[in-house]
DNA sequence: TCGCACATGTAAATCGTTACATGATTAT
DNA sequence: ATAATCATGTAACGATTTACATGTGCGA
């Protein structure tokens, strides 16, 4: 990602795009479709959607026509040839950026100054939010079995990549946290040093590479 | 996250006043530190450091002292009894955030406008990616097992659960960029319903809820 | 002593969010 | 008819990054 001028396109501004592509939508029709479809890899405000899609049209992405309902307007977009042709390049390049922000982890990583309680709970949250995304895994999967999918996304081949990797993270979140619970349990009967030895014989039996 | 005034602590403040905590350092050096430390789950430009360590200051959790190497001069940090107060309260709030960036995925959400090759391109990456992470939690791993630990954040039984969700997290990228791979390549002699059944049933052995 | 990497920041610009505002539609 | 909710944005603000600037120490 280059980022130089005002009017340079983000990974946001091609994910809104890429929306368009499917078809013209309002502006608002947009940004709640961000937020169904990115929500859980790409999160982003509503509100965002309206800046955007006026940089895409600025860039001649999209064409915004005036609609009006009663004395309330409101801007359609349709994605253009170059749009198109813009999306199809983007995609031919690499991706950029791969990055979480856990809050979660942090606080374990400062867990030393805080209580062993203050750690269980973290713990607790995290299961309960993995618990929360394989939720709407689930949801998402019953849908497609029993064949009630709203035609917009309606691509399983793909789309099941993304279950796939939203289901495997939030079970691993959940699995992460019980395990660690567990082990927060055994600390209570143990001198520092057998604590120690636990956790280097846990470290050593973690995911290796050599597993490829 | 409250958010008001532009002196409100975010968690990036308390996760530099928590690196604060484990002795003085220089703004620089807890730069530094905030990217080995953090880096993988709370990721944060070092410049930033500079602008919030001010901050810190002012809400009087830390004194800053100002050291001279020539005519060169750098600001020492030092936590305040406040400031350890005001970590060790925060550590007993509930965590807010936990959100991902994945480009890939946004990626594999528009594969339908690119081709197949960006698509097999975009799972290179990702298990690029994850075989980078399995390595970096490699080396930690057996700095550990041969005892080779620089003090500062020694606390194996803690560090031992960022590890396993790195390594974790790391291991599941790679395997189902390839397991997506290995669906990519059935695609080719199937028809259209043949890849949509095959999606169907997919879906239906990913994790499920149900399995707690 | 020349150049390069490390140390130490500052300033400007951008990205993204929260808060607000107001019209239309629906349920009661 | 009123209240609640949906639709449709705008504006201000804060969080974060990128780009820049300059001193210091070290190896060739």
């Amino acid at each position: 990602m280059v980022g130089k001028g005002p009017f340079e396109p983000t990974t946001t501004t091609y994910a809104i795009l890429g929306l368009l592509a499917a078809g013209p939508s309002s502006a608002y029709d947009l940004s709640a479709r961000l937020q169904i479809g990115y929500g859980f890899f790409w999160p982003r405000a509503r509100s965002h959607v309206f800046t955007e899609t006026k940089k895409i049209a600025v860039l001649g992405w999209a064409e915004g026509t005036e609609r009006r309902t009663g004395r309330r307007k409101r801007t359609e977009y349709t994605i253009t040839a170059p749009g198109r042709s813009a999306l199809s390049s983007w995609l031919a390049t690499a991706p950029t950026t791969f990055a979480m922000e856990a809050e979660h982890l942090v606080r374990v990583y400062l867990a030393g100054f805080g209580t062993t309680d203050d750690l269980l709970a973290v713990l607790d949250d995290a299961e309960r939010r993995g618990s929360e995304m394989l939720g709407i895994a689930d949801r998402v999967i019953s849908e497609y079995e029993s064949g009630n999918v709203d035609g917009a996304h309606d691509e399983p081949h793909l789309r099941v990549f993304l279950v796939d990797y939203l289901a495997s993270l939030a079970s691993l979140t959940a699995e992460w946290a019980q395990r660690s619970r567990d082990d927060v349990a055994t600390w209570a009967g143990a001198t520092p040093d057998e604590r120690r030895e636990r956790a280097i014989h846990r470290l050593s039996e973690l995911p290796r590479r050599s597993r490829r």
